[in-house]
DNA sequence: AACAAACTTTGACACAGATCAACATGAATA
DNA sequence: TATTCATGTTGATCTGTGTCAAAGTTTGTT
């Protein structure tokens, strides 16, 4: 039933998927790539409130607006859907509807997350908590091997990401380097050399707070 | 329907409503007064991740944990509803997990501001923001009169809030009342002096973005 | 191969906000 | 009325991170 809705469209890397304000017609989900979301202040600071990745949704029933920018960081595809015959489903069928509203709740929990990280963590806190988001990621057997990851984003993107400026994001990383926790083959591309000793410069509770 | 599930309880100023990770049975809508969502790092400090004011909505349907403490700053009055039946009339009943969907996308939105806040804005712009909040809150009647409004937390709260410390926050506080854009009559009731003042040292667009 | 453009690193320095400390105020209790 | 305790203010100083500047590296282009 959505099949008959839906179209694709590619973004290369760095460029503009929607501006805040502008109306857009339809809504999206992630097929492939990283996308961000980010709010700039009138004298240009700009903060990424979110990160969407392969099977992330973009837009709300009932609103044809964004209130942020959104922006391809690698080559994107998106599965859009018209916005009128969308929210017609959301209507009739009730199961989407909550499934969006995981969708949100999951969002808005990472969103706060976020808001510690941003208010009350240290740049030294900040890198390896977003060190660690990577690798738990892209490595879904977290049974604490040594791994590599590619950095998907600029230090500047990483920068704007954690409330940062990027040199320090720059001098935070080569720290980390120098202490033997992390290791560089190439600037794009991270190895994890000591994950307990990363985890422990994250700040997080080391149970996560777990009552079992 | 709903009425044969809900029970009321009250918490009063201070007292402690959910604790992080503590299973819940039961989810709740704010009556009156107003609650916090905080989180804290292992070394205690904490950061504001959200605020309920009456109407707000607790907890989610499918998910027994919170991943935040929830407190109540002032004496607050929940409406309670078992969380088996009322998850029961929430595959029931379409509209409401319609509805719940758009409460959450709309405190992802407020998270988001936030997380500009948090990440980008300097103390000044950060106490701006937050008084500015606070007078759209009480003050339905947004036509730039001058007003008075309640402080309804103490400095150490709008530090957690704002990701400052108290002493900051006094500071700027008083900074902005010696300009004469605010004044106190009592430390916990405040007068809007200026409020074209005010909005400019906010650093939000002036036109909020908006394209009409 | 040479060049340009984008990105990254590194250093010197400045400053906003944190920290530490002392004191002031106000509300609650006795 | 005194006493206490939570809350708020103010000052002095420190420090983490921002700012400014220059040079290094990588990648892509002609």
């Amino acid at each position: 039933m959505l099949d008959s809705i839906k179209t694709y469209r590619s973004y290369s890397a760095g460029e503009s998927i929607l501006w805040r304000g502008e109306p857009v017609s339809f809504l999206a989900s992630v097929v492939s790539g990283i996308a961000t979301l980010s709010k700039t202040l009138e004298d240009g600071r700009t903060q990424m409130v979110g990160l969407l990745l392969p099977s992330d949704f973009i837009g709300r029933p009932g609103r044809s607006q964004v209130a942020f920018d959104v922006t391809a960081t690698t080559d994107v595809i998106l599965c859009c859907f018209e916005r009128d015959p969308f929210e017609k489903l959301v209507d009739e069928t009730p199961h989407i509807s909550q499934r969006l509203m995981e969708l949100a709740l999951d969002e808005l929990d990472a969103a706060r997350d976020w808001m510690l990280l941003l208010g009350r963590k240290t740049a030294r806190e900040k890198i390896a908590t977003f060190i660690e988001l990577l690798a738990r990621r892209y490595n879904t057997d977290s049974q604490g091997r040594i791994s590599t990851l590619p950095l998907p984003m600029t230090r500047d993107q990483i920068a704007n990401y954690l409330g940062l400026t990027l040199e320090t994001v720059s001098r935070q990383f080569n720290a980390l380097k120098k202490e033997g926790v992390i290791d560089f083959s190439d600037r794009r591309t991270m190895t994890i050399m000591d994950l307990p000793a990363l985890q422990d410069a994250t700040g997080n509770d080391s149970d996560g707070g777990m009552i079992s």
